[in-house]
DNA sequence: TATATTATTTATAACGTTTCAAGTATGGAG
DNA sequence: CTCCATACTTGAAACGTTATAAATAATATA
């Protein structure tokens, strides 16, 4: 078994101090003739830093722990490209821990950053609870909050407005004419993507002098599933609408499902409006109208912020980026 | 700024030595007085291990190294979920790494792998090139590749048979009547993905009588808009065919939306089969009839396996996972 | 009771870096 | 030619663990 050579081999094979050998690593200035001495060792014995090592004496990993729900989401995998996209350029790593959203599983995973002197977290979830909310402040590890609502100056934040984004897509549709708009509305509970867009959807109803109808707002889950589950219940009490407004787009593609095997058209009996812009919106039939938020930038700029809060040791930026109506053809007009 | 305590803190909290703080620690026994003694400390002092400086020591990360084409990917962050799943159980972590299947990327990642110390590496791509299989070697680091074809005693692996997926697809489409068959198959040069499918049909093809006609077999990409792409421009050459046989079900499903788009319809005029058996192919319209490979499992297999040469130190598993025929709709019958 | 044996605990040396005070060249000024 | 500043280099001390050998306490044996 072959050792695997370290820094005191190299600089004894160069002939020059421990500190020096070092420093060439570290592009610190030592004569060029050291340097070369230093280099060619490096070379000749193929050495190679161990990153555990210096992470030790200087104290931090150049790691970022990531919490997702999880990984198999197209919307939580878009935003983690993003993530490691950036944090890879900046030549840090990422720990990625799925939460399933529950606190117990987050607590898990604060636990193992702090164990694993993670230089920074990214947290991606709905609820925060104040746990897990004290928990990562007393970790005095910088966090940033992507697509999660949650106030508090001890931390950063990456958003959209959910509320002005759900009021733009209904407000569209109020527009084109409709009046019975049921909403699937996600968790009734998520201070995150539920409440705010139901909220949104309730301004935009107002607005248009549209009386909400409790009976059109459906609390259910965020993904294809439970889209087409809960759409086919809907569809069973023989409810008339003139449209839907998904909480996402997963449970749009599912609504539509549903609607299909009921032999209710889209969008010539019921118009369909989603929320997420994923790429699948584009293909499905027919494409599907949607709110297009920008994930793989919610990703990046969120871990850009983080990079600057562990540098310059600052937190509480808020950012909140922009949304955009994508127009497709499962809208119809009624007017 | 609270400075944060280390075990030699609990130690002299404790009253005991560092190394009997050490065993407590370690689940080794000492007298319960002391173990009770170190207990409090360490509650007292709100103390958390560090596990850089064991990972130092030990000379082990309870880390892996994960290379992937592209998290976003529906099928590679499934078999991600798997491996994390995994991984977790077993208290490990893992550093995502994305190659874009670039090499000069992937040799990044093994040189971000060998400096970060992980005790094993997975690898999903589809070439595995001579340098890639050098460096992963002269790593010594144990290498799992997971629907990844390589050949080499020196590595392990976790796929499905290709060749016999394809095979099977192909022959239930004969089987079904039909006889001009596409097939958009994916990268020419990949012999992971593209040469075996393409290996099955033509075998499927030889064994139904059906003599192949090149211009029916269509290189291209994996994802979603390389099917929708690579289909019209098919479409525009008003070729005949009675059937589609796509590489993955990205493919098929933005085939689809090509059909559609010439008002082509699926299955009546032609039927289309996909491959990978992603959840979409449920929702779409038709449902898509695909080949199912079991993502998830690829994934958590590939992780226990890599566990145990990480444990035990032997390498050279090879495991097969089966795949299944998903029948839905977009196949009709032209017998 | 003294001694041999076993069971625990302790002190110390690693692991492979970086850092910093102290040391040694190098070069310029007097 | 001597003396000082300046420019590099060096040696040793960390960083927070685990592991091992040495030391001590506890128990059994005669």
């Amino acid at each position: 078994m072959k050792k695997t050579y370290n820094l005191k081999d190299v600089a004894k094979l160069a002939q020059v101090s421990l500190g020096t050998a070092s420093k060439v690593l570290n592009h610190i200035y030592v004569k060029p003739d050291l340097q070369a001495r230093v280099e060619a060792a490096v070379k000749e014995l193929n050495y190679t830093p161990n990153e555990i090592a210096r992470s030790l004496k200087v104290n931090s990993t150049n790691t970022v722990g990531i919490m997702i729900p999880d990984i198999s989401s197209p919307v939580i995998s878009k935003v983690v490209k993003g993530i490691e996209d950036f944090n890879r350029q900046e030549g840090y790593n990422g720990i990625i821990y799925q939460t399933a959203l529950e606190m117990k599983i987050e607590e898990q995973a604060i636990e193992t950053f702090v164990r694993n002197k993670v230089d920074g977290i990214l947290y991606i979830g709905n609820t925060v609870g104040e746990e897990i909310a004290d928990r990562l402040k007393e970790s005095r590890i910088p966090v940033v909050f992507i697509m999660t609502n949650y106030e508090d100056p001890a931390f950063s934040s990456v958003t959209i407005d959910n509320v002005e984004a759900a009021y733009s897509a209904v407000d569209y549709l109020c527009r084109k004419g409709h009046k019975q708009i049921l909403m699937l509305a996600g968790e009734k509970e998520d201070p995150n993507a539920g409440e705010p867009r139901l909220r949104g959807y309730l301004e935009a109803l107002k607005k248009h002098g549209i009386e909400p109808d409790p009976s059109l707002i459906r609390h259910g889950g965020y993904r294809l599933k439970r889209g087409y589950e809960d759409m086919s219940r809907f569809l069973l009490e023989g409810k008339k609408i003139s449209a839907l407004f998904a909480v996402s787009d997963e449970v749009a593609i599912g609504a539509v499902k549903a609607l299909f095997e009921h032999q209710i058209r889209v969008p010539e009996d019921v118009s369909v409006f989603g929320f997420d812009g994923i790429e699948m919106i584009h293909y499905s039939e027919p494409t599907i109208s949607s709110i297009s938020q920008p994930f793989y930038e919610l990703g990046s700029e969120a871990a850009k912020i983080l990079m600057c809060c562990m540098k310059e040791g600052k937190g509480n930026v808020h950012k909140v980026l922009p949304f955009q109506l994508v127009e497709n053809k499962s809208v119809t007009d009624r007017r």
